[in-house]
DNA sequence: CCATTGATCCCCT
DNA sequence: GGGGATCAATGGG
């Protein structure tokens, strides 16, 4: 996190909206740590992955439609999706307004409103679970189709620090599945099990 | 390992 | 406007 992407001062740590302005990529790794809070829940960031519009993997890859339009608006904006016929996901629009790129957030620690992660997840959900995956955290924070577009600068603010960031191949994906562009807090143990898509070309040795 | 589930998008008619 | 592939996943064997 550079000294310059947040605010100082009384109810400082506050990112402001040129940290997201920037390269998403750049923008991925100072995440972590960082908390972030919707309906009354608020998750520390230990797993996001970086997408960008010159990036075959990314949704804005195609260009502009209306799913993805959140996308290539300005910074510091959700964009949430729809996939798998049951599960959303959500992302921190990055980059200048009309460059299609955002952060994935995969994986958080709740922090505050447990109980109300909890009426969301299950009740018999394990703490650990509760925002541990990219559709377990927006389904903690309450985040639908609705939220798409939702304004988040003012909304994320600065964590802890003390801990290493490592970098690795995105998940899930089949393009561009070489690109290192996933990042955690290294050791977290709010990290995503790593899976690999099924029909990836393998790791070359 | 595999089923689930439906929005979205491409490409063709 | 329709058929078919795809999909930044999860939960349960």
């Amino acid at each position: 996190m550079s000294a310059a992407a947040l605010s100082a001062g009384p109810g400082g740590g506050r990112v402001d909206r040129s940290f997201f302005e920037r390269d998403s990529v750049k923008v991925a790794p100072e995440l972590l740590g960082l908390l972030v809070t919707a309906n009354g829940v608020t998750v520390r960031l230990t797993e996001v992955e970086a997408y960008r519009q010159d990036d075959p993997a990314s949704h804005s890859f195609r260009g502009r439609t209306a799913r993805t339009a959140s996308m290539f608006g300005p910074a510091g904006h959700l964009y949430v999706y729809f996939t798998y016929g049951m599960h959303y996901c959500a992302n921190l629009t990055c980059g200048p307004e009309g460059f299609g790129s955002a952060v994935l957030l995969r994986a958080g620690e709740v922090v505050d409103g447990i109980e109300a992660a909890r009426a969301r997840r299950g009740e018999r959900v394990a703490f650990r679970d509760l925002a541990r995956g990219p559709a377990r955290l927006a389904q903690a924070l309450g985040w639908d189709r609705g939220d798409d577009g939702v304004d988040m600068v003012g909304s994320v603010r600065a964590g802890g620090t003390g801990f290493s960031v490592a970098a690795g191949p995105r998940t899930g994906i089949t393009k561009a599945a070489e690109v290192p562009w996933r990042f955690w807090i290294d050791g977290d143990v709010f990290v995503s099990p790593y899976r690999r898509h099924p029909k990836a070309p393998p790791r070359e040795a």
